[in-house]
DNA sequence: CGATCGGTTGATATGAATCAACGTGCGTGG
DNA sequence: CCACGCACGTTGATTCATATCAACCGATCG
């Protein structure tokens, strides 16, 4: 479980591309269905400074028999885990870089804004343009341009770790999948 | 459950486009992590003539802590879920339209070989050429280009409901993600 | 002070989409 | 039995979205 700070989950290719699968905030387990696993099949990294705990396979089963709590809390994990690669998976594979783009944030703001408290639509955002890139399946050039249409557009502005919201229901028109 | 034929799970856009999320074949669960939910997050549909047997929510949970064998595999069902939306997601975000399609087909290969006595490589295999194009996010007509180059190439034949695969390890080197 | 990283911008190339036409097999209704 | 419509696949011409290549800029850091 990641207990502070922002990290992702990735699968990494030999040619050296990856994808990122997942976006990890605090209070997020690494991958849930791993319980029920002898290996991992993906790699995490830090985005910024974390604090992790670590829990053996074996304490947690213990655990998910012993209190319905834990095993509420996993499962619930699995669901929107699963949710969250759908989402992804149809985002990638339907639309344009513009929706994919603006899903990725619509999809990670209220995840940010159920940890921080926000300001004027400014939300923490640690994320480098290659990350975007790498979770929606784009060049990073491609994001810069894409982002850069936005902002001139009046969407939004990121900048210095800053999301900052300006016009979010036509992001919401864009990204939200419906 | 599906018992025979084939079928898929999918996820529909307001506007017509739709994301396949997985194929299924006789044995498959429809979504294992359903079982932890109240509505469900996807429509299914039939490829063939299908056979089918469902399940009340409730059975499953008391059938699940009763019995280990059907708590086992409901968490394989996760488990494999998790491991190919993972892959599915590499391919739509890093991968060429060709490296897709061969992916696609390099994974529905043992599945179909699990189930059906293959002689000299050759596959049953329903899907039309849209089935393939929404599920790796190309259009119809390009994936027939692309077919028609892997033909060309004697990479595999696919015609009539079946597949006959020609040179499997140029297939591999293509669509295997390593 | 130079090196490196992240982002921006322009020019060009390329993969895939789109538009359109055509062929073929098949089921249906006359 | 035939004519028609329709679903599916193929192919060619063209357009469009995104990638690639390259230069540049500002901030940061050793």
């Amino acid at each position: 479980m990641l207990c502070a700070g922002w990290a992702f989950r990735y699968f990494q290719l030999a040619d050296g591309r990856r994808q990122i699968l997942k976006f990890l905030l605090p209070g997020d387990l690494f991958s849930a269905v791993t319980i029920f696993e002898r290996t991992f099949h993906f790699s995490v990294k830090a985005l910024t400074e974390v604090q992790v705990s670590g829990f053996s396979r074996s304490e947690i089963r213990r655990r998910c028999v012993a209190d319905p709590d834990v095993q509420g809390a996993i499962a619930k994990s699995c669901v929107t885990d699963t949710h969250e690669m759908t989402e992804l998976l149809t985002a990638l594979g339907q639309c344009s870089a513009e929706e994919r783009i603006a899903h990725l944030l619509l999809h990670l703001m209220p995840r940010i804004a159920a940890r921080n408290v926000i300001r004027e639509q400014r939300y923490p955002f640690p994320l480098r343009q290659q990350h975007i890139a790498d979770a929606v399946g784009l060049t990073p050039v491609h994001v810069s341009r894409v982002l850069g249409l936005f902002r001139e557009r009046r969407l939004l502005e990121l900048s210095e770790g800053h999301l900052r919201v300006i016009n979010a229901a036509e992001l919401e028109r864009l990204g939200s999948l419906r």
